[in-house]
DNA sequence: CGCAAAACTTTACACTGTAAAGATTGTAGG
DNA sequence: CCTACAATCTTTACAGTGTAAAGTTTTGCG
C-alpha cells in the first residue's frame, strides 16, 4: 500500500501549486520540477495530466481568467448606477492585478496559439470581455457614453485599463503618478474621456 | 595570431544577435549560448560584457525603446497639425509593435527591477514619454485635447494604444476586430475619446 | 479474480545559465 | 623592445530545466 500513487485530484492540486508559486515567489520559480514538488510527487508526474508545461500554464491562466472573472461580477453586481458600476469593475480589474501580479501576467501573456490548442482559456477570455461590453451597453442606454458600437468602445476601454496596469506593472510608469495620485484618482482619469456629462 | 580572440565590438553584435533571433524565432529562441553561436563566439564569451542574461536583455530592451523612439519621433516629424501628429505617433508605435513583435514584448516586460539596475533603459523610457506629452501640450494648445495635466492624459492615450497592442499580441481581441477593420479606423475608436470636437 | 489501463516513479538525456580556470591578445611602464 | 598585466575569449564543469522512455503500483472493469 504505496499512497505514492493516485494522488486523487493531482490536475487540480498542480493547478493550485502553480497559483501558490506564482503568488509567493514570481514567474520565475513556476517550473514544472518545482511545481510537483509542491504537489508531492516526482518530477515528471504532471505529464499524466499536461501534454507539456505549455498546457499546464495555459490550466493556471485559464483559472486567473476564472477568479478574474469573477471579480469582476462581484464588482458589476455592487453597484446599481451603471457609471458606478463601471468605475468599480475597472477598479476590480486593476486590484486583481496588483494584488497577484505574476498570476495576472501569465493570465495575459502565457498562452501561445490559444485559439488552436486551448479553448477554455478563449471561452473564459470571451466571458470576461462580454461582461464589460454588458456593462458598455447599460452605460449607453443610460446615457453616460457616447453611442456607437458597443464592442469597439469596450475594447478602447478594456485595452485603457489593461495597458495601464501592464505599465504599472512593468515600472514604465513615471514614478511620480503611483505615489501622487490613489487608485481610484487614476481610474477616474482613465475613464473620463469615454463617459458623457 | 588565433583571430577567434578580441572580437572588436562584440558587445553590440551580441546585442544586434539577439534582435535577430527575436525578429526570426521568437523568444523562446532568446538563448545565451544562442546569441553567442550567433556572434561566432564561444557560449561563455558573452559574460566578459553582461553580468548575466538579465543584463543581456536589458541592453535588448534599451535597443528596443530607442529604435521605438526614432519611429515616434519620424511620426511626430510627419505631420504638422497636433492632431494628426497623435494619431501618426500612435501609428507608428502599433507599427513597431506588430512589425517586430518578440523585440517589443521584451522592450516593456523583459526588464525587472530596472530603476535599480539598469539606467540607460530608463532613460531610453523617459524620453518617448516626454515625446508623447509634448503632443499632447501641443494638442492642448490647440484646443484639440481637453485641458489638465498633460503628463495624466498622456498615460492614458499611452495606456490605451499599449493595452490595445498588448491584447493583440496576446489574442485577448474578438478575432472579428482585427479582420472586420482596418489599423488606422481601429486607432481612431482608440483615440477619439480623448480629441475635442 | 485477473488483467488492462491509468497514475505515478525512476532513469536518462539534451539544453540552459553560470562559475572557474586556462589560453590568447592588446597595452602601458620599464 | 620587452615584459608584466589586464582584457577578452575558450574550455571545462556543474546544477537546474523540460521531456522522453521504461518500470512500478493502483484502480476498475470484464
Amino acid at each position: 500500500m504505496n499512497s505514492n500513487y493516485h494522488h486523487g485530484d493531482l490536475k487540480n492540486a498542480l493547478i493550485q501549486a502553480g497559483i501558490e508559486i506564482l503568488s509567493k515567489d514570481g514567474m520565475q520559480a513556476l517550473t514544472l520540477r518545482n511545481v510537483a514538488k509542491k504537489a508531492g510527487v516526482s518530477h515528471a508526474a504532471p505529464y499524466a495530466h499536461f501534454t507539456d508545461k505549455q498546457a499546464l500554464i495555459a490550466a493556471i491562466a485559464t483559472e486567473g481568467y476564472k477568479k478574474l472573472y469573477q471579480q469582476l461580477a462581484a464588482a458589476q453586481n455592487s453597484q446599481p448606477d451603471p457609471a458606478d458600476c463601471l468605475f468599480a469593475v475597472a477598479q476590480a480589474y486593476i486590484q486583481f492585478a496588483l494584488d497577484e501580479p505574476a498570476h495576472f501576467k501569465i493570465t495575459f501573456a502565457g498562452v501561445v496559439e490559444a485559439e488552436q490548442n486551448y479553448p477554455d482559456y478563449v471561452e473564459q477570455s470571451k466571458r470576461s470581455f462580454a461582461l464589460v461590453v454588458a456593462v458598455v451597453i447599460d452605460c449607453q442606454n443610460q446615457n453616460r457614453v457616447a453611442p456607437g458600437d458597443p464592442e469597439l468602445i469596450a475594447v478602447s476601454m478594456w485595452a485603457c485599463i489593461h495597458g495601464f496596469v501592464q505599465l504599472w506593472l512593468g515600472n514604465q510608469l513615471p514614478g511620480t503618478l503611483i505615489t501622487q495620485h490613489a487608485v481610484p484618482e487614476l481610474l477616474q482619469v482613465l475613464l473620463r474621456p469615454f463617459l458623457l456629462n
